[in-house]
DNA sequence: TTTCTTGCAAAGAGTTTGCAGCTTC
DNA sequence: GAAGCTGCAAACTCTTTGCAAGAAA
């Protein structure tokens, strides 16, 4: 079977471009954090650990090489850093996010939630989708239930 | 009748901050380029037309002032800039944008159109949404109409 | 060889901060 | 006169770029 990786390695090379060490090494760090939206400074870190030689300006690079290729999406939720989210194999869409005010976690939604609200958008405004962006900003459910244990503790 | 302005100067009084002829001059430039997604320094330049001694920083300042008072909205497209909305009086929710990836034109959508997917994202998820951001990326009417021979050509 | 890629350091862009002077109450 | 606010310049953070050296085809 062909792992997540050598798709990768396909894609850098449909498009010219080599899976070298430092790529590599790059991609494995965003593989084993899907869920960690790492930023740029945080990948170079984790790939640091492995790869001690590696220039941030490298993972720079990668990293924009795999944005362009949609391997990764970039993200911003307005801390000042982008950060970068492997995109689900297959995925027509960009996934959504749920960010606590409280903690600061983030979680993700998978689901497309947006297929009749894209309909209504692209009739009434004629405009044709080809990706979107939906954050929600609130209290997540680790937060809501800390308050209530305590709250039910005293 | 009262006028927007003055609202926005019993906001600032009610918070212990005074309506500067500084910051007063900056809420008039947005008051004046209301969907215009304004970058700070856009607000500078504008502003340093009616009031040239005004300093970079004390606009970042009123900004950021304005904000935190939720009557402007800081946003992010990605572009490295932030950018700032005045939020609609009484709107509940931040307003939608869309963005076009051909000509960058940013429209917005007033409607809320997220009434049901919170409704599903609270109870599924178990997140109490406090906002929301939602971005459409695409092509503007504009673009798909105009520029339909140079899409066709790549 | 020729082309692509890398690491480093420097540069760049956007934003924030320290501080002395100025207003306002 | 104390507190708040401003303009300026310097500092800071994140990101990009120039370049010479290194790796791969």
């Amino acid at each position: 079977m062909e792992s997540r990786i050598d798709r990768i390695k396909k894609q850098l090379h449909n498009a010219n471009y080599k899976l070298t060490p430092q790529r590599e090494a790059t991609v494995r760090v965003l593989l084993e954090h899907e869920e960690a939206h790492l930023s740029a400074e945080d990948v170079y870190l984790l790939v640091k650990e492995k790869a001690p030689e590696i220039g941030l300006a490298t993972v720079y690079r990668t990293l924009e090489l795999l944005t362009e290729l949609k391997v990764v999406d970039k993200i911003n939720f307005g801390d000042g850093v982008s950060r970068f989210d492997l995109r689900q194999e297959g995925a027509a869409h960009f996934h959504h996010h749920l960010v606590c005010i409280e903690c600061g976690a983030v979680d993700e939604i998978q689901e497309d939630l947006l297929g009749d609200v894209e309909q209504i958008v692209e009739d009434r405004w004629n405009f044709k989708i080809k990706d979107h962006r939906l954050t929600f900003h609130g209290i997540c459910w680790r937060c809501s239930d800390e308050g209530q244990e305590e709250a039910e503790r005293t």
